[in-house]
DNA sequence: TCACATATATCACGTTCTGATATATCAGAT
DNA sequence: ATCTGATATATCAGAACGTGATATATGTGA
């Protein structure tokens, strides 16, 4: 839509991988429990984005891998890069500032979402 | 229920008519200037977003037109439908849990934009 | 009536999403 | 050992969506 954004699947991954490093599956777990499994990313859109933000320096393949002594070798685990914690960071305020707006315009009211 | 989910443009283009009817370009300069110019609809998405939002009864064509006396008969006003201030509602409420995710962690603070 | 801005609309092309399929490995049961 | 089902990554074709150029027409003021 304009410069500099985020596909909203782009945006749930690094939201998914902004507390820990996650392999693939992982951030389709955190992404479908955070959401009440109103978002599901499916392996085609999960690994194509995530190929596609390696590309764009948004995520990079983690060095390390966390608890080495229950792994699985198979899992390819991400950490976010200073530019995706950037990115997401400006989307996030995009997105808050269109709360706002709805909050303003009496589209949601004010009580915590649970 | 309603597995209907929204684009990011429908989505803005409910927020701008949420609160009066508009025309087409009314929505564009709505966004545009909501978002700081950060959300820009080029003609393809917006009159291609309207059609198919038609189509699904999120919108429909205002039969009465605001400030009759300096009218351009040109224009085509939208009006919001129950459905799509459902819609709205529904995805206005997911980001505003998405928004809430990232204060907790810590990726924004909670100072917004105001 | 001329020039420019406004307004709607469509098109070709590119990107993104969806769901099916494929391949391989792990972990526990037989 | 090997069978089975769950886990994990990956790719692909077709659909859906977004982008920017182009087209057409009309309003507005000089």
């Amino acid at each position: 839509m304009s410069a500099n954004k985020l596909t909203a699947a782009e945006f749930h991954i690094l939201l998914a991988l902004a507390d820990e490093d996650r392999h693939g599956l992982g951030i389709v777990d955190e992404v479908e429990c955070r959401t009440d499994g109103e978002v599901l990313l499916g392996p085609g859109i999960l690994y194509g984005s995530l190929k596609r933000m390696v590309e764009e320096g948004l995520v990079e393949e983690a060095t390390e891998r966390p608890d080495p002594e229950h792994d699985d070798p198979r899992r390819r685990y991400y950490h976010v890069t200073d530019r995706g914690s950037e990115a997401l960071r400006a989307e996030a305020s995009k997105w808050a500032r269109v709360v706002e707006v709805a909050l303003e315009k009496d589209i949601l009211d004010k009580r915590a979402a649970t």
